[in-house]
DNA sequence: GTCTATAGCAGGATAGAC
DNA sequence: GTCTATCCTGCTATAGAC
């Protein structure tokens, strides 16, 4: 931790512009510059763009994963807030998108290889908020029509629309959006 | 009606092809193709892509209004349901994003102009979205929690990132955020 | 209004020296 | 592991003939 490779910077810068400006927008220069190295540096961890979108969803579904491990130990309604303080942070800095998100909205142009990485991750994602909302019925710290699961759908849904609508619409829509979900299971 | 001129046709399947794929990888070629010609022929109508961009969202945005005059002569609820049912269109026609999904999820790497356009897209489904539960507050059809306007934000969110995460996870995700959103009114 | 031809640029990727 | 140099491709856009 002293010392972060260039591997990991490039990884972590790579992330941050992804959920920006989306995956084809974002480029190799950019990251260069940023390290202070040559974009041809990058080729040698990265051979490939794809490579390198692979390393920043499981990246990015990897923290996920350290989160949740520690979110877990508290109450099914701690743990949704700790999931909405989240996209509150991704708002707050910059109005930056979520992984899912960005990659999700251009899901039709990018190569298997990413197409995979982010159902893999949306679909852990899916199934610790099906537990969430399950574990919250049964402790009757929660109350909502239909499944867990399907609760979980329309939560994923609303959470990846409510960064993008909010970048347009600003804080209020973003907040009202946030307020939406925590009522619809309370 | 009877003849298309080429410059509907361009703005229909330009339309189309940025739903699917989105505005960054659509390009004058693909469109060309379609129905005939060479790409320099789009330039002629289009000087430069945000102008054929602009017209892409100011024609769907006027479909929009149309179809609203008309489902306005129905009670909220069914108002609701009209425009579930739109989504419900976009998601069996292959898939496809909403205007405001597609350019909103790129809302940081498109010109100025383009930004301009969903804005007032946007702002104009908002204001409907708003009324139409206002509406139905009124008449008793719908119940729910906080301001109209405040639904109109969640739904808003909701519908974008329902044929997004739509088409990462399948049909059943689909709908069950479509009811999702109808549960939450009533 | 459509064509051919081409300019111009950006970005992904590779070769080979250090 | 980083550099310089270069290739290649795809796409936007323009000029000018028909």
């Amino acid at each position: 931790m002293a010392t972060e490779s260039n591997r990991d910077k490039i990884i972590e810068l790579s992330r941050d512009i992804i959920q920006h400006i989306g995956y084809h927008s974002f480029n190799y220069k950019q990251i260069a510059v940023l390290i202070g190295i040559k974009n041809s540096s990058i080729h040698h961890y990265f051979p490939a763009k794809e490579d390198l979108g692979v390393a920043v969803i499981e990246s990015d579904s990897s923290d996920f994963n350290d989160k949740i491990k520690n979110w877990n130990l508290e109450s099914p309604l701690k743990r949704t807030d700790y999931i909405l303080d989240l996209y509150q942070q991704y708002f707050n800095d910059g109005m930056k998108l979520c992984i899912i998100g960005t990659f999700g909205s251009s899901y039709e142009d990018i190569p298997e290889k990413l197409q995979t990485a982010v159902n893999v991750y949306i679909e852990k994602i899916a199934q610790w908020l099906s537990e969430t909302f399950k574990d919250g019925l049964a402790s009757g710290e929660f109350r909502f029509k239909g499944t867990p699961e399907a609760m979980a759908s329309a939560w994923l849904s609303t959470l990846a629309g409510s960064l993008q609508m909010g970048r347009l619409r600003g804080a209020v829509h973003f907040e009202e959006t946030l307020d939406h979900l925590r009522n619809s299971i309370i």
